[in-house]
DNA sequence: GACACGTGGAA
DNA sequence: TTTCCAAGTGT
């Protein structure tokens, strides 16, 4: 039980100022403008998992630029989505959001899709990604829970510094109870309430003092306790076969031309490590063998 | 549920 | 310099 529950405080409370506190302080970010449109909303969804706002910006213009439809994304070979994903990270996405793009395509007539199952039925889209398109692009109501949403809620309903690891039934119960009834009004709390965990709420140094609703936090009224249990996992990079498959990944990228088995070896040292993570790209189709122990990004 | 999966800026 | 973190998904 939340402390929200247990002190019976009506979500009413809560959705006005955060809501008011949104209207005043959006950022102008360039998929919420209307001529987005849900495609819009969707690249930019794909492009900010777990990379942020500040290096998508750049990437979506471009995207949007060449490719204003899915239908215009699906068209063109997946290597090409690879290269213009560029260094934002976990490239997967960019295959993901092409063949997202050819379903759509195929399957809906070259519109994005407004029913949460249909969306969760692409690739590249969860739980998180199916929501927040149906809520952001088509004014749905849905429990829209990240990373931002997640810590907000953790700390003014749960009284917790951070949520747990993963999403637990516990936080979608909660995400639904706290969601406006109205379908407008729901898509606005969505957006606002992971605005506020992105601007004031954050990992770290929050600023209370600019919260709507720092009166009714239950962490800051139990005096902001600190994160109780053990310290996050912290994932290690440097000599992973992530950041040997980012190297080779990026050869591939600078050249249009098919690239030697040579210049892919002169990125990395050891030998099994660096063939290990080559057949995963191959593995992952985000790198196609050709004759001759040559390589490029895939064609489709 | 645990892990793999990129990258770069800030503290 | 090291660690943490950023609008997660798929296996």
């Amino acid at each position: 039980m939340t402390a929200m529950t247990s002190t019976h405080t009506p979500p009413a409370s809560l959705h006005t100022p955060v809501i008011g506190w949104f209207e005043q302080h959006a950022r102008d970010l360039p998929w919420r403008r209307p001529e987005a449109g849900a495609w819009g909303v969707m690249v930019s969804e794909f492009m900010l998992q777990q990379t942020p706002v500040s290096r998508v910006l750049p990437v979506y213009e471009q995207w949007m630029a060449r490719w204003p439809r899915p239908a215009d994304l699906a068209a063109d070979a997946p290597g090409e989505a690879v290269r213009a994903w560029g260094r934002l990270g976990y490239p997967r996405r960019a295959l993901r959001l092409h063949g997202a793009a050819q379903a759509i395509t195929e399957r809906h007539g070259g519109d994005v899709p407004s029913e949460h199952g249909q969306l969760l039925a692409l690739p590249g889209i969860g739980e998180y990604t199916a929501a927040a398109v149906a809520s952001f692009a088509y004014g749905q109501r849905h429990a829209v829970l990240d990373t931002n949403v997640r810590r907000v809620f953790a700390r003014a309903a749960s009284g917790i510094q951070y949520p747990p690891n993963a999403t637990t039934a516990a936080e979608r119960k909660l995400a639904r109870a706290l969601l406006p009834e109205e379908d407008g009004r729901a898509a606005r709390w969505a957006a606002a309430t992971m605005e506020l965990g992105a601007l004031v709420c954050t990992a770290k140094n929050e600023d209370c003092g600019r919260c709507p609703i720092s009166g009714q936090c239950a962490w800051r009224l139990a005096g902001k306790p600190a994160h109780q249990g053990a310290p996050r996992r912290g994932q290690t990079y440097a000599g992973t076969d992530r950041q040997v498959r980012g190297r080779l990944l990026a050869v591939l990228r600078e050249s249009v031309a098919p690239v030697t088995q040579a210049a892919l070896d002169s990125v990395w040292e050891e030998p099994v490590q660096r063939a290990r993570a080559l057949d995963g790209l191959v593995a992952d189709g985000l790198v196609e063998p050709l004759a001759g122990a040559r390589y490029r990004l895939p064609l489709g």
